[in-house]
DNA sequence: GGGTGGCATCAAGAACACGTCAAGAACCGC
DNA sequence: GCGGTTCTTGACGTGTTCTTGATGCCACCC
């Protein structure tokens, strides 16, 4: 299911919200201010996120700010302000759309709609394929040699974080913030266990991987 | 060059996008009706389509069906109408943003840099190209004679500083500033120690380098 | 011709990063 | 609650990388 979580002080806007979503099939997550926004966001990693300028804590653009650090979840600002220097410090700072209130729920629902379909269009990268591997991202199936390998949650989510930049070198930090959340971007540990276990059920040699490579100091790079 | 695609028929208003855009490098097609806008897209497959609802010829929400049918290249339309059922039919034709005139020059362009972020994300990293060497900067990968070539993180730091100003030459200071931070910008060793690393690996003759290029008394240049 | 400053090269210890293992904690389905 | 899986965390041996100082080269200037 899709969700949608959304940070805003004004409960009654909240309330209509989350009533309308609902009725068309979004799961919810509400937030009441910019901490707990970021939080929720890091820890449920929801598929759109709604942020009204004016909160109490923080201001929404360093909300948009913080969850352009690690994600590129579509995020449409809700705000009272017209002013156009909001309008472009908000896009600028990673926004996907800006909304003035008052507005209409159909036409938000409308913008929430087009910022979905891009997301989706834009994650199309269906199946990987190597001599001894196939990796359908969509499917969240990996296969070796023929047969399925299970892998944990968290092993599927690192993998499909590198084979989404197949080729690219991932920098320790980029794969900590996107499997573990922005908190953990220290923990390299996690990294060596965990590229290790995988190594251990998708390559021939595990000692002398090709294609879960090490770049020492760096990071880490998927070789199709 | 970014291409974008303005279909309208209001000659002040393309007057004013044209400037505008071209002064901020932006390659400006223009189409006057619905018909030559379809034309022009489908021959020169601009970056982005900017299309005004009320065109001579036909609707302008055909012109995003029309587009969409065979693209996905970010599309925002243009309209007077404030109307929330025209909004929402544009979105759900497929429209990626509506932006109802009048409107100030720097929201739109705001929006525009927002769509194409998206649509770029991560797909427009330069690749730097010698006879012999391939500097890959998103990818954080060298190539010399086809082989990868490996290098430490402090090497590729500070070979992606040099190459980052091709042609230009980067001081001491500065390059250890980049580096090494800023209380390091008098350790002069350290570059000496590492640009002959580099050249080591990257240069067909390292004690006569052609691409990694000292100059006595300012600093380093990386020659294309 | 000798001195000087900037540069390249070399080498070695210290510091760091990696892979591996293992054990306890947390979580899940039943 | 209970058994099995998954996640977190710490420790260790190994290999690599960084730092640092010493040495020799060259061009330039006196």
């Amino acid at each position: 299911m899709t969700s949608v979580l959304i940070v805003d002080d004004d409960r009654q806007l909240l309330r209509a919200l989350r009533v309308n979503l609902t009725a068309r099939d979004y799961q919810v997550l509400l937030a009441p201010d910019g901490a707990t926004g970021l939080a929720l966001a890091g820890r449920h990693r929801p598929d759109l996120v709604i942020v009204d300028l004016g909160l109490p804590d923080m201001d929404g653009v360093e909300v948009v700010a913080g969850i352009r650090g690690w994600s590129s979840v579509p995020v449409i600002v809700l705000s009272a302000r017209h002013t156009e220097q909001a309008k472009v410090n908000a896009l600028d700072a990673g926004a996907d759309d800006y909304v003035t209130k008052p507005f209409g729920i159909e036409e938000l629902l409308a913008r929430i709609r087009a910022a979905l379909r891009r997301a989706v269009a834009g994650g199309n990268e269906p199946v990987v394929r190597t001599e001894t591997l196939t990796i359908d991202l969509a499917a969240k199936r990996v296969e070796r040699d023929g047969a399925t390998v299970r892998l944990t949650p968290t092993e599927w989510h690192l993998l499909e974080v590198l084979v989404r930049h197949a080729g690219k070198l991932v920098t320790h930090r980029q794969l900590l913030r996107e499997v573990w959340g922005p908190a953990c971007e220290t923990e390299v540990n996690y990294l060596r266990v965990y590229l290790a276990q995988l190594r251990g059920k998708l390559e021939t040699d595990p000692a002398h991987p090709r294609h879960l490579v090490t770049e020492p100091g760096m990071g880490y790079r998927f070789e199709p």
